[in-house]
RNA sequence: CGCGGGGUGGAGCAGUGGUAGCUCGUCGGGCUCAUAACCCGAAGGUCGUUGGUUCAAAUCCUUCCCCCGCAACCA
């Protein structure tokens, strides 16, 4: 079919910024753009699918400088990692952008100079807290003490001169589309959420330029500035596609606006406000929906300390499989709440769900098919009611599942899906082809069910196609059943005589957690303590572990000690510091002086109960500043894993002694 | 009061005013075509807490508690 003839569907994903490797949330991203993407080539759209990187920033620059390698060398390394990793999950992009792609660069420098000529960007001044050494501007809210939140130093009030975007301007406007197009960002909980705190106080006109470092889109007409990144990044969706401010090409006008942008729910803010308002200023019109999807966060996270705990989706696939990998992410996630995924879930959903489910549903029925009729099989019209009933369930399918990917709710398609899957195996059960088998009489009958059963696997399978493309064309080898298209995937009756495998393969393999987890640990992808299953027992096995390693640290002598200085003190006052959850500010009067004495134990003490408290302090400790306050030294405590979590007990002599008095 | 999310049977979740549901796990049974799989049944929930609105609240309003992510931070 013609280009012309067939509706557009342009989608992106955000493009990934290119600071390091992706992780399993970046990674979700792509699925489940590809799987919409998939979806709707199916059903006959003509889809464009746009991913890709974005290359600039003074992070990049650092990063870069730190690996010693030029910023563009750095971002080349990570772009081709991450497209690894968007291959090798089976994306089907159709294009992949970089920031640093010429055409690009050039259309944002042309982009920035036409929304100065028409005075949408005006060259203002920057006025913020300024930190001298450490050459960052401050707002307000950031500072500590009136100082500077990295280093602690004084700050000033400094001026610097950088270009604007006149917001305000459009707020109007945009209220209006928000109001006109209650479907344009998703999950609905995201629009009042921008409404409340942006919109309704007041757009500030938004920095877009920046002179503090070098890595970005010079502004053509004052190359000492170069475009802030947003305006750089948002704009790929359309240079992608072939815009030009002096011109555009064919592509372009056919498919903008995009009819979806799928980003993480972090990010909604940028394309929901800033992205809108550049659109309106170029006179062009907005996307049609924005889907800000939840995170995919890591189960045992908080286990970390004991490193080699982060999950890489190129590892997850060669451990699963792509295909399982794919459908864990898509399954799992839900649609507008934060999604786990450990090993040991992956595990779990592979074997009751892949394995036991659609994989054995496929095994037993080819090999039916194999044993009672030699692999070839046609409907031989013997139906019964309960036919019925399955094929009512199974022809619903595609609508409901399709329906839901309509608003991107793939693990609800998924369940639909795996429900009519369970239901094909309960019929296995009602119709009891084994016993059927048996009797010469009840022959046709048999081939009937059989028939059945693999024309509802390859409606089912055809429909799982977009969540794992392998795995389901595989299924459909099987039956020897072709894809029957997306308009027959409603009805029975499409299949004809079909010859299967004569030598069914596995599906899935059924997976071993212990072995699974055995291989992990000793790769380093997982530690020791993750298995929530033994929640009990490890924490154990830990504290004697950790009893053991004190005893292990190399020893020292006791001039080494005797550098240490611990003195007695007494609180004499206490308060929490402000906006820190974890830390006390103490006055310790020890002998004749009194020290401020920064500690982090507010969890466990609260600062009236330890008002009066004798402590020993390490006096000699070099200060260190926390919060901004000057810490003089050091409180010791007991520290020991407890029933929830771990407890901190101060250590405090049991007798009165003189304030002052040396430990040793 | 930094921002955001959440507290529903053992675990993970669905459920936004009208008999509390799904998957896993557990227990019992069935079947034997199948990858210890499949099918049936059972046990198990004061829907975090307080007060309120309503004929009716897991669902709306209110009080408090707790958990998680980000941010900050552990002298």
């Amino acid at each position: 079919m013609d280009k012309k003839d067939k509706k557009k569907f342009y989608l992106t994903t955000a493009i990934t910024y290119t600071s390091g490797k992706p992780h399993v949330g970046n990674t979700y991203e792509v699925v489940l753009a590809d799987l919409v993407a998939r979806a709707k080539r199916m059903q006959g759209y003509d889809v464009f699918f746009q991913t890709g990187t974005d290359e600039h920033g003074e992070k990049i620059e650092q990063k870069a400088q730190a690996a010693g390698v030029s910023p563009k060398q750095f971002v080349d390394g990570v772009a081709r990692d991450i497209k690894r990793i968007w291959d090798l999950m089976g994306a089907s992009y159709d294009k992949f952008v970089r920031t640093t792609d010429e055409r690009h660069e050039e259309q944002v420098k042309k982009i920035f100079r036409k929304l100065y000529e028409q005075g949408d960007i005006y060259k203002g001044k920057y006025s913020g807290w300024y930190c001298t050494p450490c050459e960052s501007f401050w707002t307000e809210s950031q500072l500590v003490d009136g100082k500077c939140p990295d280093c602690g130093r004084e700050v000033k009030m400094a001026e610097e001169e950088a270009y604007f975007f006149a917001m305000s301007k459009y707020a109007d406007r945009l209220t209006k589309y928000y109001d006109e197009h209650p479907e344009f960002i998703l999950p609905l909980s995201r629009k009042n959420e921008m409404v409340n705190n942006f919109l309704k106080p007041g757009l500030q006109d938004l920095c877009v330029s920046r002179s503090s470092f070098s890595w970005g889109i010079p502004v053509d007409f004052d190359p000492k500035h170069v475009v802030y990144v947003w305006l750089d990044a948002l704009t790929n969706y359309i240079t992608g596609i072939g815009y030009g401010v002096d011109g555009s090409d064919e592509d372009f006008e056919r498919l903008w606006p995009a009819d979806v942008h799928i980003i993480g729910k972090d990010i909604v803010r940028f394309h929901v406000i800033y992205w809108p308002i550049f659109l309106m200023a170029l006179g062009l019109p907005l996307p049609k929906r924005i889907y800000g999807h939840p995170w995919l966060l890591q189960n045992g996270g908080k286990m970390s300390k004991s490193k080699g705990n982060v999950i890489y989706a190129d590892d997850l696939a060669e451990v699963f499989g792509v295909d399982a990998t794919r459908y864990f992410m898509l399954s799992q996630m839900p649609f507008d709440n934060d999604g786990l995924i450990s090993w040991e879930q992956v595990t779990e959903v592979v074997n009751s769900e892949l394995v036991n489910v659609y994989g054995n549903l496929v095994q037993r029925t080819v090999a039916m098919a194999n044993k009672y009729f030699g692999g070839v099989v046609e409907d031989k019209g013997a139906h019964e009611d309960v036919d019925a009933e399955l094929e009512s369930v199974v022809s619903a399918v595609r609508d409901k599942a399709f329906g839901a990917l309509e608003d991107f709710k793939a693990a609800e398609a998924a369940s639909e899906i795996f429900t009519a899957l369970r239901r094909a195996n309960k019929y296995i059960d009602e119709t009891t082809p084994w016993a059927l088998a048996k009797d010469e009489s009840k022959r046709d009958r048999l081939e009937t069910v059989l028939h059945e059963l693999l024309e509802s696997i390859a409606i089912l399978s055809e429909l799982l196609t977009p969540f794992m493309p392998a795995a389901a064309e595989k299924a459909l080898a099987q039956c020897g059943a072709e894809p029957r298209g997306y308009d027959d995937l409603n009805r029975f009756g499409v299949l004809g005589k079909v010859r299967v495998a004569q030598k069914p393969e596995y599906l899935f393999v059924r997976l071993d957690w212990e072995s699974i987890k055995k291989s992990l640990i000793e790769r380093g992808l997982l530690g020791e303590e993750e298995a929530p299953a033994q929640k009990k027992e490890a924490p154990r096995e830990e504290r004697k572990k950790e009893a053991d390693n004190v005893m292990d640290i190399s020893q020292i002598t006791i001039d080494d000690f005797a550098k240490i200085r611990l003195q007695v003190g007494k609180i004499v006052a206490a308060e929490k510091v402000e906006k820190s959850d974890k830390l006390l500010k103490f006055r310790v009067r020890i002998g004749e002086e009194e020290r401020t004495i920064v500690s982090g134990i507010a969890k466990h003490y609260t600062p009236e109960e330890t008002i009066g408290m004798e402590v020993v302090v390490v006096t000699n400790l070099k200060p260190a500043k926390l919060r901004g306050i000057e810490s003089q030294g050091m409180i010791l405590c007991a520290c020991y894993d407890g029933e929830d979590g771990e407890d901190v007990v101060i250590i405090s002599p049991k007798k009165d002694v003189p304030s002052g008095a040396t430990v040793r």
